[in-house]
DNA sequence: CGTAAGTGAGTAAACACTTACTTATTTTGA
DNA sequence: TCAAAATAAGTAAGTGTTTACTCACTTACG
């Protein structure tokens, strides 16, 4: 592909980067423009306003990652496969688009009040996999939702501490042991 | 106690409720002022920024819930018990102190920058516990900083899900459910 | 009486967004 | 086919509002 990069790349290009390391609310529309030298008049061309911007940016990369997760598990077979891949997708993603993942991450938490609950793909996946792995007896009875919290909550808070340096282990191991961890929450 | 509800102690109580609900940016001098029913140059004789009252309040609370856990974590004895009362203070915390709870959280994830890293005592407890449990051959050698975050993910989480109505299971069941499962993390 | 607590009007800076205008691209009809 | 008309993309210099914070002044009280 390698589209020509046009005004308008620039710009959710530098939103992105902004809003994932200041937050949505804390980045100026000054600080677009500036940093995607344009004038801050081009947002408007092409968004109604900041907080359709952070909007339209957060359902793209939730969908952008709802696809590789996807991808990440074609080819697993059976729940425990599955959680395994999905666990990895998850590290990997955050690994090789640390800006989508920051993204989404930050939208998340606090600052969009306007996402979907029913869009969230990710979860639902997960979902689907815990109830899949109980009908088949491999994962004990739990309500998939709490399964599906402390399965995620593993996960992501994995990845913060390991952003920020607070894990002394090298990526493939800590995936790994995440991995195997996960299946000891759930396995029966 | 039951200290007369001075003007300070107003400002203190607003701001907490302000900047838990929408956080420490969002919130304004206005906002806080007009909830507590002062005027708002008076946050001005107490604290010399919205910056400095933020990180106060973050340092009084952060150790008001570590003396909380301290104390659930008193008659605990041996790592299991530790660590299920660990998981039971934190959710007890959460429940009794909303306020706090929400605020030590939205401070942490994103807000303040000065929080110094040495002072989070709730997370070096845990590891603690996971340390005693190792070399006491319960539990299985893993890096605590690993272990840590994975245990911390799960309550986290979870709590956060709960907050938002999306498991349907009740309380203490929830407790029980987490403290099981983080033993399963972490045990041999 | 002196000092700490409290006030409310004020301020400069920062904010999201608009406007009036220019430049580039696309569409259209003789 | 191709100029003219229409539209889209871009800009610099605003706009009104909101923001954190200040200051000159008043009140409470040990």
């Amino acid at each position: 592909m390698a589209r020509p990069l046009t005004k308008r790349d620039e710009l959710i290009d530098a939103a992105l980067s902004l809003f994932m390391r200041k937050g949505i609310k804390a980045t100026t529309t000054r600080d677009i423009a500036l940093r995607a030298r344009i004038s801050e008049g081009t947002i408007y061309r092409h968004f109604e306003s900041k907080e359709e911007l952070a909007e339209v940016l957060f359902e793209e990369n939730l969908d952008y990652f709802w696809r590789f997760l996807k991808g990440y598990l074609k080819s697993a077979r059976g729940p425990e496969e599955m959680l395994r891949a999905y666990v990895a997708g998850f590290f990997e993603f955050a690994r090789r688009e640390q800006r989508r993942y920051g993204f989404i991450i930050a939208a998340h938490q606090t600052e969009l009040k306007r996402h979907s609950r029913e869009k969230m793909k990710p979860k639902q996946m997960l979902s689907k996999i815990l109830r899949l792995g109980q009908n088949q007896g491999v994962f004990r009875k739990v309500d998939v939702n709490l399964a599906g919290a402390m399965v995620m909550g593993t996960i992501m808070q994995t990845i913060f501490y390991l952003k920020n340096g607070r894990i002394p282990v090298n990526y493939e191991n800590v995936v790994e042991e995440v991995a195997k961890t996960c299946l000891r929450m759930v396995r029966k």
